[in-house]
DNA sequence: CTCCTATCCTGCGAGC
DNA sequence: TGCTCGCAGGATAGGA
């Protein structure tokens, strides 16, 4: 369930086990089957390295060596944890070994993840089609609105889309529409410069805010697991239907779009 | 090309 | 208490 905050958040939290750039020394597979399977082979020549940095890429993190990455997604279950000898659990499927006694594990019980390896200076072929990062000046109400333009969908399932910007995922498109007064359902093309203006700056904030309240959790690594990441006390429509609006009192409102339920107030969306 | 739907998987909560 | 059932959802493949 991590959305790009969340995954922002575990970015933070690996950069921190990683600053004193330890060698990752063995890579222990207890499980292959995720998404696609893990390549061992591949991973191992990571093996003898130092992780030099974590980056991030839409909902992708990269562990960095000098050899090549180290590419992890976490799907919709997937959590890295500081695994100390000892603590195995059911649906761990990777244990990096690395230098000062230091294990990390890989945990994914729906296995939606991936684990992947990226040779040195490559662009990872998953990245070909994303989107610009929300929180970056790329993504701009000029650009939002231009693209919208062409869209003949909804505006949630074109926010939701990779290719326009990466790490909306369902909850936060839900709660970024409801901040901008826009209808989930509304056809993308029909947003004013406005509305892309509003949608836009919302977007920006929700995951800014998110991030800032994950981190701040941050010295225990991992309470930023599953989706207790996200700050959902605050949630305003997401799960609410039937609920009244913190806004109004009108009662929410739920809609399948693009195969994800969508939470909207009738009365404070247009 | 754009848009839509099904699919992967397991845990959990609702309902009986 | 214990069972079944449906839903949750990121990304992608394949069909219309």
């Amino acid at each position: 369930m991590p959305e790009l905050s969340e995954v922002e958040v575990v970015r933070l939290g690996l950069q921190k086990i990683f600053q004193d750039q330890p060698t990752l020394q063995k890579i222990e597979l207890m499980r292959p089957d995720l998404r696609f399977p893990i390549p061992l082979k591949k991973l191992n020549s990571l093996v003898g390295e130092r992780i030099l940095s974590v980056e991030r890429r839409a909902k992708y993190l990269l562990l960095k060596t000098a050899k090549g990455d180290l590419l992890s997604h976490l799907g919709m279950t997937g959590t890295w944890r500081i695994a100390p000898l000892g603590d195995e659990r059911d649906h761990d499927h990777v244990y990096l070994h690395f230098s000062d006694s230091l294990r990390l594990a890989y945990r994914d019980p729906r296995r939606f993840g991936i684990l992947d390896f990226v040779p040195f200076a490559q662009q990872p072929r998953q990245f070909k089609h994303l989107g610009p990062e929300p929180l970056e000046i790329q993504f701009s109400s000029q650009y939002l609105w231009s693209l919208l333009r062409r869209k003949q969908t909804p505006i949630k399932v074109a926010i939701m889309d990779q290719r326009v910007v990466v790490g909306v995922g369902n909850i936060y498109a839900c709660e970024a529409l409801f901040a901008a007064r826009i209808r989930p359902q509304k056809q993308a093309s029909l947003l004013t410069q406005r509305q892309a203006e509003q949608l836009v700056h919302e977007i920006k904030k929700i995951l800014t805010r998110a991030i800032g309240e994950g981190g701040s959790s941050i010295s225990d690594f991992k309470a930023t697991n599953g989706s207790s990441g996200y700050f959902q006390t605050t949630f305003k429509v997401y799960g609410r239907q039937g609920e009244p609006c913190r806004n109004c009192g009108h009662p929410l409102r739920a809609q399948v779009l693009g195969g994800r339920n969508s939470f909207w107030c009738p009365r404070c969306q247009k």
